[in-house]
RNA sequence: CAAGCAGGCUGAGCGACCGCGGGCAUGAGCCGAAAGGCUGUGCGUGAGGAAAGUCCGGGCUCCGCAGGGCAAGGAUAACGGGUAACGCCCGCCAGGGGUGACCCUCGGACAAGUGCAACAGAGAGAUACCGCCCCGGCGCUCCCGCGCCCGGGGUAAGGGUGGAAAGGCGAGGUAAGAGCUCACCCGCCGCGUGGAGACACGUCGGCGCUGUAAACUCUAUCCGGAGCAACGCCGUGGAGGAACAAAAGGUCGGCCCGACCGUUCCGGGGAGGCGGCUUGAGCCUGCCAGCAAUGGCAGGCCACAGACAGAUGGUCGUUCAGGGACCCGCAAAAGGUCCCGGACAGAACCCGGCUUACAGGCCCGCUUGCGUU
RNA sequence: GGAGAAGUACCCAAGAGGCCGAAGGGGCUCCCCUGCUAAGGGAGUAGCCGGUGUUGAGCCGGGCCCGGGUUCAAAUCCCGGCUUCUCCG
C-alpha cells in the first residue's frame, strides 16, 4: 500500500461519516469524501456482532486484500471507511470484491484501472 | 480376530507469485543543525492445544497498612505426599458401578445446639385408627362359650399411608405383645493388633441413636483491595499563578488619535508519544531418587510472536487423509477415472492449573470372548 | 482487554425448598354498549412442546435459558455451559 495510510483515532472516523457520502450494497457500506492530501487513506470496520474473532478477521483480510489488489484505481486524496454488515460473513471473494468496487465506483473515488 | 478400557502424541506436508508485523544489518534515496525519521535492499522470524471462558492460584504494579490478636465477610474439606501457590496433580482409603481392564463421588461434623420434613397417614422420638389381648358392663345361652352403637386398661407382632414408622430375622417368653431374654447378622462407641494415616481385622465390654449442613451452625486451614484501560516518564496549545519590562515593535488604518497583541518560569493534567513488553517457576538431551505427581545433578540453547483501528493474508499447483458416483467383478477385496473437500478456533502483561469446543490420524499398555499352535 | 447483571407462557412480569397443577396485568374468546368500529363495562377458559383423540371439548407426559448434581421433593440450593445487556479510554 504505497500512497495509503489507514485511518486511525475514532475522531477521523466520526469526521468522515458526518462530512462523506456513503454507498450501500448487502455485504457492505462505504463511506468516502476527497482531501487535498496526495494519498489515499482507508480504514476497515468489522464489528463484534459479526461473529467470533477469527470471522471477523478473516473478513477484515479479505477486505483489506480487495482494496490492495484494486489500490492503483482509486482517486489520489481519497478517504474513505469500508464498513461490514452481516451478510459479508459468509460471502464469496469474488462478491465481496464486486460489491466493494461497484460502491467505490458509485462514490467516484474508483475506476478501472487502464492497462 | 472381535469388542472394550486407560494413557500419551499430533492438529495436514511441499512449492510458485503477490502482500503484511516485529528484529538485525546495510548505508542507496529523501527530510533534518543534530539525534533521528521515512523509503529501499539483504538476512532471519511471525498464533494455540485450547491462544477461548475469565473459574481458581501466583508473579508484577499502585492504593491501604507499626506489630499481634479477635470479630465480620468469603473460600476449601477423608488420608498421605507434590508444588512458588492452588479449589490443581499423584498415590491411597471408604462407598457405588462393571465379568474384567477400569470408572464415578463438594467424601468433615446432625452422638453440641437450632431449623425444616408439604400432602398422605392414627401417629414423623412419637402415636392407639383398624386389629390383637385382659377386666368390667350389657345381651344371648341350661352350661362350655359367643356377641357388642358400651366403658377402663395393655400392646407395636399384622393392616394401610409415606422417601422415612425407629435395628433385621428366628426362637424363647407372654393374656396379647415388646431387645423383655437368647443365638446369628447390621450399625455406633470403647478396647486389642497391623499401618505414616484415612482405615482394615478381631469382638472381651457398652449402646440401638430418622433424614437433611449444595439449611443456619460448629470444627480445621487459608484470604487486605484493585487491576497493564495497573503504573512510571515526556507532554504543543489553552485555563491559572509568579517574575521581568512598561520602551521599542507588530496588526487594524492614507496619517493622527484609538483598540488589540508581550517574554521567561512554574503548573495538576486532557489529546498524543515513550516505557511497562517479553529471558521465563524457560526449552532440549542424558543420568539419578521416587509406585507416581515431581525433585536433584550435568551439558547445551536463545531458534521459541510482540501489534496498538491491532501483522501471520490472497490466488493457485501438487501430495496425504476423508466422502460420493462410475468402471472391472456373482460378491468382497484390490485397482482405475471423475467430482466434492480440510475440525475447533486467532496472541494483546506473563506464567501454573481447571472448564468448555474439536475433523481426523499415530503410538504404547491392559481386559474379556472366540479361534489356532 | 477487564469488571458486572439478567434469562419464568406471545409480551411485561411476581414468586427465594412442598399449599406452584406457576400469581397478576396486557393479549385472546364470548357478551353488553354502537348503525359499524375504537374506547369502556362484565364474564371466561386456556396458554409452550410432544402424544392420543377430534366437529369441539378433553386426557396423558414433559416444560420456569440448557445440561448435570444435592434432597423424599428444585423455578428456588450447588456445579458447568449458552444467550442478551450494562460499565471501565
Amino acid at each position: 500500500m504505497r500512497f495509503t495510510d489507514t485511518l486511525k483515532k475514532n475522531y477521523e472516523f466520526r469526521r468522515l461519516y458526518a462530512k462523506g457520502k456513503s454507498a450501500v450494497t448487502p455485504y457492505l457500506v462505504v463511506y468516502a469524501r476527497l482531501t487535498r492530501r496526495s494519498g489515499c487513506r482507508v480504514g476497515f470496520t468489522v464489528s463484534n456482532k459479526l461473529g467470533k474473532a477469527v470471522v471477523r478477521n478473516r473478513v477484515r483480510r479479505r477486505l483489506r486484500e480487495i482494496y490492495r489488489l484494486h489500490e492503483t484505481g482509486f482517486v489520489p486524496g481519497a478517504e474513505l471507511v469500508v464498513v461490514a454488515r452481516a451478510r459479508a460473513v459468509g460471502a464469496q471473494y469474488r462478491q465481496l470484491e464486486r460489491a466493494m468496487l461497484d460502491a467505490c465506483k458509485r462514490l467516484g473515488v474508483w475506476r478501472p484501472a487502464s492497462p
